[in-house]
DNA sequence: TATAATACATACATGGATGTATGTAAATAG
DNA sequence: CTATTTACATACATCCATGTATGTATTATA
């Protein structure tokens, strides 16, 4: 066949990497030939050449769909003021919110939790995950810190470890629900483990030695729902 | 060179193994040769191949020597009878600290999370990995019922819920601390997260309605220490 | 309308990983 | 002391993935 108007070669690129997705997920990302893929797609290896510089190239053009606009969406959201334990809220779920709302979302972090290995030239995503996961954590805590001065959690919480930790919650949220989406609901999962995980800040900081002074009590602070 | 007796031959398994962990950690198990694993230990294919059937099985020989004796602990662990929220305490503890202080663990957990693809016989190892984490999960949630029966915590706690978010919560800090060590640490952290988390439902349950109706309050639940 | 660039398909060369077959020296068995 | 098995090393055949080079039919361009 022969070449076809500018928008069909969109669609091509396009459907490569629909079919990419398809394939990584199934066959994992080492394990897939780049003529798989074309088969796939009803293409051969020369369309794939033609969009992509190679399979790293194409494994990344297929995570920015997905990546590109969730960090935006991280950005405008972090730029919004909002009431420190709001925004902690709106930020997890948002985040979970995407991933069961989106098949694409939900096949493409299936991939990137258990289809592909973080080696070689690989390592480029792994320090952008760190640097997406740092620049969360430190968001996070920077609220968790805001809602501190503000009275709304107790001093004695570490905001640090109370970052990195709803960060492993979400994260292993996550990487728990794609593994296998029939073990549990996310979707009706994710508000009652997030709020009782925040809930648990609203209260005297878990000091559980021997001797458990009790300390003062404080309301529960309410954390606004969008 | 020529046979050596018995005991130097599982000198030379036990080498094999110690070698793939760090070539698996390096490059990642699928973009790993045989051949790169004889010529790290100083041996040839011939030596990998006279003791395992080819890449899988030895893989899956370098996973048993920590995967094994971690489940056998965990089974005799959970037939130990203990204060319920004293055995998820001590269990979740228990992971994280054979984790930061084996550093064996610590390689083998690093190449299961981020440096091989679940895909086609290494879908064995999923199966197993979901197997692990039902029985995990049954078990926590189990001590939850347990701990709310005692009353403990309050019977509005969804034991199903708070054990798939300890195992998240788990999960996620492992998997994150693997992935780059130096971002926290893991053994200073692992407590105070655990125990705010556990703190968590040892007080009314999250319920942040717009109308949050004030639910009479308990004393915290003390959680021995072992 | 002639020319050049595009969007692929096809063909080729290369290297490397696997599995197996065979060789071999020492250890063990009888 | 001989024979057999063990614990590897070496050699070989096969396949397959990659990258690139080349072919080609359109399509945009001037």
């Amino acid at each position: 066949m022969a070449r076809r108007t500018k928008e069909d070669a969109q669609a091509t690129r396009n459907r490569i990497l629909d079919t990419a997705e398809q394939v990584f997920q199934d066959k994992g990302v080492s394990h897939t030939t780049l003529a798989e893929i074309a088969k796939a797609a009803d293409l051969t290896r020369g369309a794939i050449y033609w969009h992509f510089k190679n399979k790293l190239d194409l494994f990344q053009a297929m995570m920015d769909r997905v990546t590109l606009p969730m960090e935006h969406a991280f950005a405008a959201g972090a730029s919004a003021f909002e009431h420190p334990l709001t925004f902690i809220r709106n930020c997890s779920l948002g985040v979970l919110k995407q991933i069961t709302s989106d098949p694409q979302s939900q096949r493409v972090f299936e991939i990137c939790c258990h289809k592909v290995e973080y080696v070689d030239e690989m390592l480029q995503l792994r320090t952008r995950h760190i640097e997406c996961r740092t620049s969360f954590v430190a968001h996070i805590e920077q609220s968790f810190k805001q809602a501190s001065k503000q009275g709304l959690i107790p001093a004695s919480v570490n905001p640090r470890f109370a970052a990195v930790g709803l960060h492993a919650l979400v994260d292993g949220l996550i990487m728990n629900w794609v593994l296998d989406p029939k073990y549990f609901s996310l979707s009706k999962a994710a508000e009652p483990i997030i709020d009782t995980y925040l809930n648990s800040f609203t209260l005297p900081a878990a000091t559980p030695k021997p001797s458990p002074k009790s300390t003062p009590k404080r309301p529960s602070a309410k954390i606004k729902k969008k």
